[in-house]
DNA sequence: TTGAAAGCGTTACCAA
DNA sequence: TTGGTAACGCTTTCAA
């Protein structure tokens, strides 16, 4: 008995039943009336036969090739990890495939990724904040199908917006400070264009501060994301250094606020009482260091079903103008013990 | 001006341009042969067309889809995200993308994850770990692709492997406690199959600590994985009150080793001193905490950069049998404060 | 419930 | 250096 070379395709599974391949394709699919007889042992054939779809021939004949594309700046970072993780597990279930790319924080590298991505002709495209190069922006724009942007409220939105405005986080942060008697804030981070986040964190603490009647000049820089642990320890010595009298510390994320703690801890200085700090993103290391740390909890997962939410829906209508959407969603304070007033 | 409706394909390209498709193809590649003066033309239409590839039907085409699957248990792991770091830049400028998709540390979210990837035809697949489910492997087996299995040494290997041994990589952290002077023993974490890695590790603490004539039996589950900082404080409560008098704790991971270490610290124990503490992976928490914690460094990005030179290497050969080969890679001990002696 | 024929958009192959 | 033709493996569409 002679086998075919190489993988099965659905023609083999066709010959061996004794039907046309069109049967073989309803039949592996659910929800198509193909006789529970013929159904049963196209099944068992397939098995035989190890066969295995190809997807890229069945999105190239239907034009729905399954994809989703997410583009997100880093993947070992909890926040964006748990945004893919609502995502995924809305995502779940459909017959969508997330096709996962990350930027480390470029914007070149993003409008490099797009253009690979659009060659698979995803579905939906999902990236994260609305600072593109003006290709990309192109790219996107004229990708027909649906663009998400997340993690920020873009001005103007390229399409579908699922965020927040991380100028007014801070606002929530700066406020809680001040309500616990600090006057003399400073901020670490947020000072690269790369991480327009982190920016627009900057930018809601000199707002606030300003509005506050408080200084706010007590910035230091903690240079290219990814933001780590190392950098908040760096800023903090140059704080120290340049305005010791400092009495509030709030950090454009967790890992900063951690290493500026430690800091401070090695430099025996109390925290809080000494030095009080905050952080940003609610991160593990956040609730479990000593002193816990109090941050900003963005709800990370939720945008991500959200954005699902969003993708399932906009698929299922077919080229009706259902229009842009912007879901808002809202950072939550969260107060531990860096923060407390001695 | 009729502008053809939907997106610009190669055939667009070729009519206003007035070449063959065949032409349009060999242009818009490298090292190809076309004249200097037609490749600019169909550049200048392909872009005034906004004209992307379409990447399935160039792979139906050619058979190579240019897709590598990876598969790892978790994508916030910052030792899984160095190890994707690795291979996604010695894959970049190669016609290589990945294809990634994460477990959760379940086989069986992996056997479907496996058979999802597997009908998009990818070139190459690359898996954590040797557990696989029954069905998984046999995937794998057939899949007519390279394996490469990493993170591991499993026997007997699918393919190829690029890994190391878990079980040793505890002895080197045992001995170190060892002659620090610390006798009791106790080992956080490693307690489920889920976690084949973390089973390893404890497998290798129990036998260098009998080995060295230790006591062995101060063993701490802490879950499911992932492993976080929530389970190592747990742990570690329920150490302290079993076996009062341990001297040292080994943690699965430096995150357990984290929330250990503050539990300690919460509880009035100095650390080191009333305990010692030691993690696995070289997170930065485990640098930067304060103590900073001694810990395993498994070079988690060379293991990447490991796995894409295989996959380069047995894409690049025809059908030739190269045959499995196994890349050992050496953990190292990173010894910080936590583990002093006083 | 099933099948035949015609694509989907690209590249391999061979010829000019 | 260029082009024609025939796949690639599947699904759509229309008919039976």
């Amino acid at each position: 008995m002679a086998t075919k070379p190489g993988p099965a395709k659905m023609s083999d599974v066709a010959e061996r039943v004794g039907v046309s391949t069109m049967t073989v394709s309803r039949a592996l699919k659910v929800g198509t009336s193909v006789s529970e007889e013929t159904r049963r042992q196209i099944r068992q054939a397939a098995d035989d036969l190890g066969y295995v779809l190809n997807s890229a021939a069945a999105g190239l004949s239907s034009q729905r090739t399954g994809f989703v594309a997410v583009i997100i700046p880093s993947v070992n970072n909890a926040n964006f990890a748990d945004t893919l993780r609502g995502l995924t597990e809305k995502l779940h279930g459909s017959r969508l495939q997330i096709l996962l790319g990350y930027t480390d924080y470029d914007i070149n590298r993003e409008e490099q990724i797009i253009e690979q991505f659009l060659s698979r002709q995803p579905e939906a495209i999902v990236v994260t904040g609305g600072s593109h190069t003006d290709r990309a922006r192109q790219l996107l724009t004229q990708a027909g199908v649906p663009v998400v942007e997340m993690w920020d409220l873009p001005t103007p939105a390229i399409d579908q917006v699922v965020g927040f405005s991380n100028a007014r986080a801070s606002t929530l942060m700066v406020e809680h400070l001040f309500q616990q008697g600090y006057r003399k804030i400073g901020f670490i981070g947020g000072d690269t264009e790369r991480d327009t986040r982190g920016l627009d964190r900057r930018r809601g603490f000199i707002t606030a501060t300003k509005k506050l009647g408080l200084q706010y000049h007590r910035l230091v820089a903690s240079g290219h994301p990814p933001v780590t642990m190392r950098e908040g320890a760096v800023a903090m010595q140059i704080l120290l250094t340049q305005w010791s009298d400092t009495e509030a510390v709030m950090c454009v994320s967790d890992l900063s606020a951690f290493g500026a703690m430690t800091e401070c801890l090695r430099s025996g200085l109390r925290v809080p009482g000494d030095m009080a700090i905050a952080g940003f993103g609610d991160y593990d290391v956040a609730e479990y260091a000593v002193p816990s740390i109090t941050t900003i909890d963005v709800g990370a997962q939720m945008i991500g079903e959200q954005v699902a939410g969003i993708i399932l829906r906009e698929l299922a209508i077919i080229d009706d103008n259902s229009g842009q959407s912007v879901i808002k969603t809202e950072p939550k304070l969260i107060v531990r013990e860096s923060t407390k007033r001695l």
